[in-house]
DNA sequence: GTAGGTACGCTTTTT
DNA sequence: GCGTACCTAC
């Protein structure tokens, strides 16, 4: 259910005629109709996957709009995702017949934030406070937890900061957190170490991402003055995925929504939409109960159902439903069809022998297809775990079928990038001490524990910022030799690249002193003496980054956005083969889903099991239920009878989901179709369990195929060779058959030999 | 301060 | 089985 794509931009007379598409509401369906045009009082619409819930939103923020009922900057929209948020401005502006300005248009964290610079100071920080990544959390955490004596092998930081988030997800300031809430983690010192690492966080005049919710929320439940203001700016809220909003997001949605009846006598004009069966965060904080809640939560709520799915086949709704209709406590929907049409291939159930012929058929199927025409980009392989998505990339690579994962290590986290924000920060902001300690060695200036533990003396007795006290030493001459030396030039390139800042502001001027700095600190010389492989990347990286720098007018602006958007768009375009995790595919569709890995323990996982129990159970049953939705024509699940984890092989049984599903949609397939009748009629042998950790290895040398006749490599190392996907490349080592090789692009593979040609020569 | 060795741990991650 | 994160010896 996509619109036609929205193009650059509209024609010129559109500005002057204001052309607002006049049967926008003409083509709804009844029930999405009536969440459009219910304007006054709370709403919930209860949107199932495909069910036009975008389409619902965007529509009744333009009605709102279109119908005179508020001004752009009286609506308030939030959304989780930059994704989401960007799409619901463009389809809106579509919808007025011009580009949407002047809304309060976003995610929780980017409303947030905008709303904190302008009280900040409510809670001992300035507008220009800095929102910290999650190393810099990590790091201070670190330093806080060792002035608290925390031995941090038994206690690791992560887990701490689990913990501390958990409580600023549930709303907790420290203040707030009981000592009974604390007996769990480092000893009953976690409540000590959160106050701590708070009032650090002020120190610095830093939030961390938990932050900007808690704090923004803190002012408004203590500050009626405030509270007040955004009543009085706010005429309706609208809210996507309210499934997934956590305690503290609830409660800023309903200081923002509850309104003084007296003053206000429309009472909220909230809107949430939301599917319960689609909540799969709850490890992340996320509470359903928010939305099971909603009727008593908002006085004379309405609730509406949107069930008509427009995007799968018969069969497919059918088995959505049938498997998330297993669950407790919905508030319960059905999808129906919403074309009168009951044809569609059944789903297939594919039982194979091992996890690598669960690869090779997923990617036969794919070439198969590939080669019927349909194009990669609508394939998708969904797992359950990032590292599921190996075995399948390694055999699109041999295929020579080209992918993408979504979801990987993303560009702002990549060291280089977090690196030359950091100088950007610091740049920006001499006092950002987290910045400054994470690039005064990097490229290494000589600066080790001892150095640094003496900067930080300096900085704590003077009562001044890491980069002054830096300053403070160089000119004392307590600092010594190449150390002094290399500080002091590294100190004068942060000089002369502020001064040039502050010179010619606005101008675009920013770029050039931005890689100036880079250049003159000797960062980009770093990596450009670098000898491995992946160097050349980085640098490019850097360009990309100092490209994107560019869009933006100053380096507070860039670094704002950026901290608040940590996504990058590289070859969206592409017809490429997606690769990711469920959570990843929630929101999108293809025409063709691979499921694969549907065995328990793998999926539904072991460890949600054992700690979750049967809520656990269930959010597993909500994350197969979104695999299966995001099909349009065909789904494909699969589970292996043997599966390599780790070191060793163990059979497993089928995911108790496919059990689940309706047999007259289902077909069932492949090699192990009859072992998996076996394995079901059968009970387990170890037990009536199958818990992972009490697993049973077994040897499998029988089920093995025969190993591979050892074949001695013709190509010698040092030939240039070219690859199908990777390009040209150097062989840097040979292993029998199996070759490694530096490509020019792609960085260090190994592949076999047959894979890949001399250059040069034709095939 | 760096290289090399070893132990560990290993779901999901919208911001 | 593999990548990383920390520790130790130079």
């Amino acid at each position: 259910m996509t619109d036609a794509p929205q193009t650059s931009s509209f024609p010129p007379q559109a500005e002057a005629e204001f052309l607002p598409a006049e049967d926008y509401l003409e083509r709804l369906n009844p029930e999405q109709r009536e969440a459009v045009e219910t304007l006054d009082g709370p709403l919930l619409v209860l949107a199932g996957a495909g069910t036009g819930k975008t389409r619902v939103l965007t529509t009744r923020f333009a009605h709102i709009l279109l119908s005179r009922r508020a001004f752009p900057n009286q609506v308030l929209a939030v959304t989780f995702t930059n994704k989401a948020a960007r799409e619901m401005r463009e389809r809106v502006g579509h919808l007025l017949g011009r580009p949407a300005e002047g809304l309060w248009l976003g995610t929780f964290h980017a409303l947030c934030a905008r709303m904190l610079r302008r009280h900040a100071e409510y809670v001992g920080l300035t507008s220009s406070f800095t929102i910290l990544d999650t190393d810099d959390q990590i790091r201070l955490l670190k330093q806080v937890m060792e002035v608290n004596r925390i031995d941090n092998k038994r206690w690791p930081p992560q887990g701490l900061m689990g913990v501390i988030q958990r409580w600023k997800d549930r709303g907790l300031s420290p203040d707030r957190v009981t000592p009974a809430e604390d007996s769990e983690f480092a000893g009953g010192k976690a409540r000590l170490v959160y106050a701590d690492y708070q009032a650090r966080l002020k120190q610095l005049n830093a939030c961390d991402f938990g932050d900007l919710m808690l704090h923004i929320t803190d002012i408004l439940r203590t500050r009626p003055d405030v509270l007040a203001q955004y009543h009085r700016s706010f005429r309706y809220i609208l809210v996507d995925e309210y499934q997934d909003t956590n305690t503290v997001q609830y409660l800023w949605l309903r200081l923002l929504a509850q309104k003084d009846p007296a003053q206000y006598p429309g009472g909220a004009n909230i809107c949430c939409v939301g599917d319960d069966d689609q909540s799969i965060y709850s490890w992340r904080g996320a509470e359903v109960e928010n939305i099971l809640r909603f009727e008593k939560d908002f006085a004379g709520a309405r609730i509406v159902r949107l069930e008509s799915n427009y995007r799968s086949t018969a069969p497919i709704l059918a088995a959505a439903s049938a498997l998330i209709a297993h669950n407790g406590g919905r508030l319960g929907k059905t999808l129906r069809p919403g074309r009168n049409d009951s044809s569609g291939e059944k789903l297939l159930v594919a039982s194979v022998w091992d996890s690598d012929e669960e690869a090779r058929t997923v990617g036969e199927r794919m070439e198969q297809l590939h080669r019927d025409k349909h194009p990669l980009s609508e394939m998708a392989i969904l797992v359950r775990a990032g590292f599921q998505t190996r075995a399948f990339e390694e055999r699109l690579i041999t295929l020579g079928l080209p992918y993408r994962v979504v979801g990987g290590l993303r560009f702002y986290e990549r060291a280089e990038i977090r690196d030359a924000m950091a100088y950007m920060r610091v740049l920006n902001q001499p006092a950002d001490d987290l910045a400054f300690e994470r690039i005064v060695n990097v490229p290494r200036r000589g600066v080790g524990d001892a150095a640094l533990q003496a900067l930080h003396v300096e900085a704590r007795e003077a009562q001044v910022p890491l980069a002054m006290a830096t300053m403070r030493l160089i000119e004392r001459g307590t600092l010594k030799g190449r150390l002094r030396e290399q500080l002091t030039l590294l100190m004068a390139a942060f000089g002369r690249a502020r001064e040039a800042l502050s010179q010619n502001p606005g101008t675009g001027s920013h770029v050039l002193v931005v890689e100036a700095l880079l250049d003159e600190t000797g960062y980009a010389d770093m990596w450009k003496r670098d000898k491995s492989p992946e160097a050349p990347g980085r640098l490019d990286n850097l360009k990309e980054l100092t490209r994107a720098l560019a869009d933006f007018e100053s380096l507070g602006g860039f670094l704002e956005h950026v901290s608040l958007v940590m996504e990058n768009e590289e070859n969206a375009g592409a017809d490429r083969v997606n690769l990711m995790t469920l959570h990843g595919a929630k929101g999108l569709e293809f025409d063709t889903v691979f499921l694969p890995g549907w065995e328990e323990g793998v999926f539904p996982s072991q460890r949600t099991l054992d700690e979750g129990g049967n809520k656990g159970l269930e959010e597993e049953r909500r994350l197969a239920y979104v695999g299966i939705t995001r099909a349009r024509k065909r789904a494909i699940i699969s589970h292996a009878v043997n599966r390599r984890i780790y070191a060793n092989w163990q059979s497993s049984i089928p995911s108790r989901f496919i059990d689940e599903l309706p047999a007259e949609h289902v077909e069932q397939a492949g090699s192990a179709a009859l072992a998996r009748e076996q394995l079901r009629s059968a009970p387990p042998v170890f037990g009536g369990q199958f818990p992972l950790t009490a697993r049973r290895p077994r040897t499998v040398e029988a089920w093995e195929e025969p190993p591979r006749a050892k074949r001695q490599t013709s190509i010698a190392v040092g030939t240039r060779v070219f690859h199908q996907k990777f390009g040209y490349g150097t062989v840097r080592a040979a292993d029998d058959d199996r070759l490694e090789i530096e490509f020019e692009h792609a960085g260090m593979k190994k592949l076999l030999d047959t894979y890949v040609e001399p250059a040069g020569s034709s095939s």
